[in-house]
DNA sequence: TGTAATGGTAACGAATTTGTAATATTAGTG
DNA sequence: CACTAATATTACAAATTCGTTACCATTACA
């Protein structure tokens, strides 16, 4: 048996839909949790505390959108991904699907292609830094028990944000961020900050890796964002 | 003559059915196509390329289903639409027919408004390129994730318009693009730029793929556009 | 309470990207 | 072969994006 990518709860009053979105979740390796209704669901998130909900914007007694908003509020569910099935079109209800805090949608009817493509990213984009384990990569060791970040031998002082920021781009090497997902990511979730803060930022740590050429791992990629990697 | 919509396969064993379905996606300013198995239905793909696909549950020989899982692990239906038409109603065998890969189903017996409902809508919203699924075709690949290009071991630099270009390329090859399909594609929906612009980019991308000769890849096809493809 | 460190924003210039138009070239056709 | 339509190529100006610095507000701490 493959080992479960997370646990995924489907919110929804058709059992028909619920059958069928599990069937194409348990054969991607998730592990798949239903509920009929938002009394069931509550019931599902205590217990089993699911990794993503799904949520059916139309379910008997309260609505989708209520409670989302609800779970919004609650420190359990705060930030549990959520995603919104709705069979509506209409832009504006998009939009207050999104604004109430669901953070993506699918309309019905959708492929199950789709919506795995959905959740994969969602939880991809999900996951916690390890908090224990040091990373290192060409000569640059950081170290997140001890605070320290260690440059061919030599001791290197970075801020607090640097520092997390250059955790962060150790722990996903080679992969291109948006400014978004770096806010998202070293910030925090709910945070506002302008985007350009983090040229800043970025700018800070390439200062402090500069003496031992360490800079040279942190890449522009021009139209989309910033990259830590070993290769050119 | 009015200009064509789209292209639209009608897969169906009866051909009283696809009298019927053709009229009405005629009439709609689709252009149709028939076939009445799936090695017709082959055939046709083949030399028509179709934008989307009726097709039958119940077919002669292959059924529609194992039809539509091996057209989903083909490289040039890989992204194609597909609405499956069933007889039946249960609501198990419409979980089947979304979970092998079909896009959307319609019992029949169905009227033309709702099938052609579903076509629009199905048409209208074109399946977003995968994002996270690295593209490798002949020596030259490109992953979204690190957005990198890479040539027979070579790192190749593209401009953010090139990048999206060749990335639309390669994930629907062998296929002429028009040059508005490609400013709907990769440009996006709803921005008007001038079409001659696409050969531009075309041409930026060319010199940019030269080194390693992989501009072979991209091809013209007069009066219609371009075509990404392995073959001369 | 004063001082230093830190963090976010604005601003400006440099570098890159992008769309368009103008010109050259090519393919198709009678 | 000449003519036309379609595409290729180049050049250029406008727009965007990024790097960098300076500055002010806030916090930490002696």
């Amino acid at each position: 048996m493959p080992s479960p990518r997370g646990k995924v709860l489907i919110v929804d009053d058709e059992p028909a839909i619920r059958q069928m979105v599990c069937l194409a979740l348990t054969q991607a390796g998730y592990q798949c949790l239903e509920a009929a209704d938002t009394v069931e669901a509550q019931a599902r998130i205590v217990r089993d505390t699911p990794d993503l909900m799904l949520l059916d914007w139309m379910l008997p007694g309260m609505s989708g959108i209520d409670y989302a908003r609800r779970l919004r509020r609650e420190k359990l569910t705060q930030h549990m991904p959520i995603i919104m099935l709705t069979a509506r079109t209409e832009e504006e209800d998009k939009v207050r699907g999104l604004d109430v805090g669901s953070d993506d949608y699918i309309t019905k009817p959708f492929s199950t292609r789709e919506l795995l493509a959905r959740v994969n990213a969602l939880l991809r984009r999900q996951a916690p830094l390890a908090a224990d384990t040091a990373v290192e990569v060409d000569g640059l060791s950081l170290d997140p028990v001890t605070h320290r970040v260690n440059a061919n031998g030599v001791n290197l002082l970075l801020g607090p944000t640097e520092f997390r920021l250059l955790h962060f781009f150790m722990s996903y090497p080679e992969r291109v961020h948006t400014r978004e997902r770096l806010l998202n990511g070293v910030w925090g979730d709910n945070v506002y900050v302008e985007e350009r803060t983090v040229d800043v930022h970025i700018r800070r740590l390439r200062k402090a890796l500069e003496p031992t050429a360490h800079d040279r791992l942190i890449q522009t990629v021009r139209g989309t964002g910033y990259r830590f990697s070993v290769n050119g």
